[in-house]
DNA sequence: CTTTAATTTAATAGGGTTATTAAATAAGTA
DNA sequence: TACTTATTTAATAACCCTATTAAATTAAAG
């Protein structure tokens, strides 16, 4: 293989493990796959990563980051949890729709391995970022309460709620592929609709 | 190990294969690890099951099946659309209250796995039961809507909105576990708060 | 142009995996 | 009891896996 200068070959090795780890999964994904998908010796990835959970470890937690950087960003500029509810799902859908293999990524990772679920544990719990967006989201729910604009609701089964529906409603792809059509438009309209249905089951839950 | 009868032996193996599949995942579940648990050959789980593949398909339909059953059950008893939104939801608690590990293992394999999903595929598509009920389902919802008891709701989207809020409750389990509390009792309170959440949620959002 | 340091490779140790073999053991039957 | 069939085992073939090694190659600096 063509040497290339360092940094060059580290991104094109992580670039390739973030795409097999998303399509397979961190135990389906081997760093034999890994280099022939590059196409460089299989232990130039242990030279640069060590261990394939290191490899795994950065590529998590720069998703884990993004996804963060999305919430902060778009909690900063709402003033009523309606408004943040209906920009925290468009922007998810956004992301997501681009890379519709994330939520499962997160979903198998850190359901399927304690070891994953305490790395993130670790870069979140003390976490001041984490803290402050949840804070701030209660200070906002509970703004609206007292106006009158919501009915009494706890900030962690509203997160979860929108979580898990626009999480599962990226997890359906593979099973709308192959049930009901594997036509990329047909999919895109699927996605469409989940929006639209994720936002108004979740406004009707809000409302007083 | 002791001589049991064919069938004993066949039972024990897939009852160890069960608990370890629905632990660790397909993957991750060696028949070395199934042979140990029930203290076994290894050579003996490739006896009676020739391939893991095929020890795993069992066992997969047979929770499908399970799962069925548990909705057919249901439809056939409830006249309004409210009251079963209500009884399926609190029989899909009891069940995965039962077996917490159902959900993560369906979901990850119908997820991560083309040919799993292809498996639980063959024995949904023409299946007489899968149609009846949905045609149930909708003709129940067609009446309220007419008689003015819910609003206009797609059929599809209740069910993947319902099977969404549900499984996400049980998906979250290890989260809640390593983030919120370890402690068995205050897991149970979490779970009990759920299935209210769901319901709320879910009533809600069929409310005209 | 040579020395040095960084990159890349081939080779391999030391695991683990599924699946198949043939041989051993037990149970059932005539 | 002797033959047959069903179970169970030990041994092993034929893979794939991670990680480490030492050697080869290339780029950069003096």
């Amino acid at each position: 293989m063509a040497k290339l200068s360092g940094d060059d070959m580290q991104q094109k090795i992580m670039e390739a493990a973030q795409t097999l780890f998303l399509e397979k999964g961190y135990m389906a994904t081997s760093t034999v796959d890994i280099a022939k998908k590059v196409g460089c010796n299989q232990a130039l990835v242990h030279y640069y990563f060590r261990t394939k959970q290191n490899l795994f470890k950065q590529i998590y937690l720069q998703y884990v980051n993004a996804l963060m950087q999305l919430g902060k960003k778009n909690i900063e500029q709402c003033t009523s949890v309606v408004d943040l509810v209906h920009e925290i799902i468009h922007l998810y859908f956004t992301f997501f729709s681009q890379y519709p293999n994330v939520p499962y990524f997160f979903v198998n990772e850190l359901i399927v391995s304690s070891e994953h679920r305490k790395m993130v544990q670790e870069c979140f719990i003390d976490n001041q970022m984490r803290i402050m967006l949840f804070n701030q989201l209660t200070q906002l729910i509970r703004n609206d309460i007292a106006a009158g604009k919501i009915r009494d609701v706890n900030p962690y089964a509203l997160i979860q709620n929108i979580v898990s529906l626009v999480l599962t409603s990226f997890l359906a792809l593979p099973l709308y592929n192959d049930f009901i059509s594997s036509d990329e438009a047909d999919k895109q309209a699927y996605l469409h609709r989940r929006e639209q249905e994720c936002e108004d089951i979740i406004l009707c839950s809000l409302k007083v």
